[in-house]
DNA sequence: GATCTGATTGACT
DNA sequence: GTCAATCAGATCT
C-alpha cells in the first residue's frame, strides 16, 4: 500500500455502507468479517486490521455485559450497528460495534487499523497543537490507529459518540469495501484481559504492520 | 459511602 | 523492559 494523497476522498470512501443485518449476528462471526473493512467518521477513514469479539451476558467473563445490563453498557443491549464507546484507565476511550439483535448484549472491539484518509486530522487529534510535545511529535501513519485507544482517538470517538448509529447514513459508517483475504485472517487469544483470555476471539490480518503488539494481561501494581 | 479494578498508553531507564 | 497516570463504574461493607 503506497502513499495516498489526501486532497480529496479516495475512491474507497464512496463505497456502500454495511447494513444493520451485517451486525445482527454472533460477535465471533462479525469480528473476522470486519477485517479489511473501512470505518469512516467524518474526514477520517480507518481500514480495520485487528478486532476482538465479546460474548453474551453470563457467558463471557471479560465482556462488559457479563453481569447484565447497566447504565454504562446499555448501548450494547440496543440495536446492532451502533457504536459503544467507553472510558477506561482514567484516560482512554475504546470503541465497539454492537452485534446481535436488540437485548442480547454483544459487541466487537475495534483494536487496530490503518488510517487511509484524514491522516493529518487523526494526527492532530492525537497531539493537538499547543500540548506538550504537540506538533513536534512525529507519528508514523502506521502508529496512528495501532491500538484500541489510538484508533478511537484517530476516529474522533469520545463519550459523546456512545450510541452513534453506523447504519443510518450519518457521519459514521462502515463500508462494505473489500473484506480481508480469509487466508490471511488469524484467530488467537484476546489481550489485556485477566479472565477468558484463552478464548480465541481476537482476529487480525496476518503480517499487517498496524496490528497492535500482543501483551499478556499485566496485574495492576499497587503502591 | 468507601474501595477497587480495568478491553491502555506514553514516558522513562 | 518497566512504571506511573487518571477516573468511571461496579462491588463490597
Amino acid at each position: 500500500m503506497g502513499e495516498r494523497q489526501l486532497t480529496g476522498p479516495p475512491p474507497s470512501l464512496a463505497g456502500t455502507a454495511l447494513d444493520r443485518d451485517f451486525f445482527d449476528r454472533p460477535s465471533d462471526q462479525v469480528a473476522p468479517d470486519l477485517l479489511g473493512r473501512v470505518v469512516v467518521h467524518g474526514p477520517v477513514a480507518v481500514r480495520l486490521t485487528e478486532v476482538e469479539a465479546y460474548g453474551e451476558p453470563g457467558q463471557d467473563p471479560p465482556a462488559h455485559t457479563y453481569r447484565g445490563r447497566t447504565p454504562r453498557n446499555a448501548v450494547m443491549f440496543g440495536e446492532p450497528g451502533h457504536v459503544y464507546v467507553y472510558f477506561t484507565y482514567g484516560m482512554h476511550f475504546c470503541a465497539n460495534l454492537v452485534c446481535r439483535p436488540e437485548g442480547v448484549g454483544s459487541a466487537v472491539l475495534m483494536r487496530a487499523g490503518e488510517v487511509i484518509a484524514g491522516a493529518e486530522v487523526a494526527r492532530a487529534r492525537r497531539f493537538p497543537a499547543g500540548t506538550a510535545g504537540g506538533a513536534a511529535k512525529k507519528i508514523s501513519d502506521r502508529d496512528l490507529a495501532r491500538g484500541p485507544a489510538r484508533l478511537a482517538v484517530a476516529l474522533g470517538l469520545e463519550r459523546q459518540h456512545n450510541g452513534l448509529d453506523c447504519c443510518d447514513g450519518g457521519p459514521m459508517r462502515v463500508l462494505a469495501g473489500e473484506p480481508a483475504d480469509p487466508a490471511l485472517i488469524v484467530a488467537g487469544p484476546r489481550t489485556g484481559v485477566s479472565t477468558g483470555a484463552e478464548t480465541p476471539w481476537r482476529f487480525w490480518i496476518d503480517g499487517d504492520p498496524t496490528v497492535s503488539p500482543y501483551r499478556p494481561h499485566a496485574p495492576r501494581r499497587r503502591t
